[in-house]
DNA sequence: TTCGTTGCAAACATTTTGCAGTTTC
DNA sequence: GAAACTGCAAAATGTTTGCAACGAA
C-alpha cells in the first residue's frame, strides 16, 4: 500500500464514522461534514472511504438501495437492515459472535478471511 | 403484485438460473441467452430478475464488483465470494443451516424475515 | 380486445477518475 | 521539493424507465 500522509479530512471522516451508529453512506458523511468543511467534496469522501477500508480501519457492512454503507466498529458483530426505511442497526450475539470462518470448511476456498451476516426485516419504527 | 402472463423469455431466464451454480449477474444471463434469443434485451433481463425476485422464485445473494448476483436455489444455504475473481460458490453446513432468524432477538426489529451469510476469501483457483 | 411483455434508447444514480492546485512532511 | 491529498467536473458503470410495438389470453 501507498504510504499515507496525515489528512485533516480523512481524520474527520473516520471520527464521524466512529462516533455514529447509523452506518452511513458516503453522501450522509458528506452532508454531515459539509458545514464544518465547506470545501469538502464528495469525491474526497469516496476516496477516503476506500482508503480507510483498505487500511482495515473501516468496513462496508451492506449495500442498501444501491448505496454502500460503512461502519468503523471493527469488533465482530452483525447487522439488521430494515427493508422499508433502510436503517441499519447492530446485532450482537451473546458475548461475542463466533468466528464462523474457523467453523466452516469450504471446498472452493483456499483461504476464508471473513464473513458478513445480515438480517433483513422491518424495524420497530416502520 | 401484478398478474403475470406466460413469457418465454422469463421462463428462459429462470431456467438458466436454475441450471447453473455460478450465481450469475444480469449481464452474464443476457450474454448466455443472446445466442438463442437474438432479440433479447438487457432491460428485459433486469425487469424479469426483479419480477422473479418479487415472486420469491429467485434471490439476490451478493453484490460483487458492483453487480447484483442471483440464485434460484432457494433452500437455505450461504455463499463464499472470492475477493479476487468474484466467483461465488455455495456453502452448506452440516445438514441444513440453522434458521438464525429464530435464534436472534433484535431490539430494533419488529419482524426478522431472513438473513444472508456471506464468506469472503480467496478461492482455490486464484 | 385487453393488458402484460419487450426492444430500444434515453435517463438515472452512485461511484470513479483525470487534472491542476494545495497540503503534508 | 517530492509525494500525498483535494476540489471540481467529466466519465464510467450498473440499473431503471418511457414509449411504441408485440404477444398472450
Amino acid at each position: 500500500m501507498r504510504t499515507q500522509n496525515y489528512s485533516r479530512k480523512r481524520q474527520a471522516i473516520y471520527e464521524l464514522l466512529l462516533s455514529t451508529d447509523t452506518h452511513p453512506s458516503a453522501e450522509w458523511i458528506y452532508n454531515s461534514l459539509k458545514p464544518q468543511y465547506p470545501d469538502l467534496s464528495l469525491g474526497t469522501v469516496y476516496r477516503n472511504l476506500k482508503l480507510l477500508e483498505g487500511n482495515g480501519a473501516v468496513r462496508s457492512v451492506a449495500v442498501v438501495d444501491g448505496c454502500e454503507r460503512y461502519d468503523a466498529k471493527m469488533t465482530r458483530h452483525s447487522h439488521f437492515v430494515c427493508k422499508k426505511c433502510g436503517k441499519i442497526t447492530d446485532v450482537f450475539f451473546t458475548e461475542t459472535m463466533p468466528d464462523l470462518t474457523e467453523k466452516v470448511y469450504i471446498d472452493a476456498a483456499k483461504d476464508v478471511e471473513e464473513y458478513n451476516l445480515i438480517f433483513y426485516g422491518i424495524c420497530t419504527e416502520c
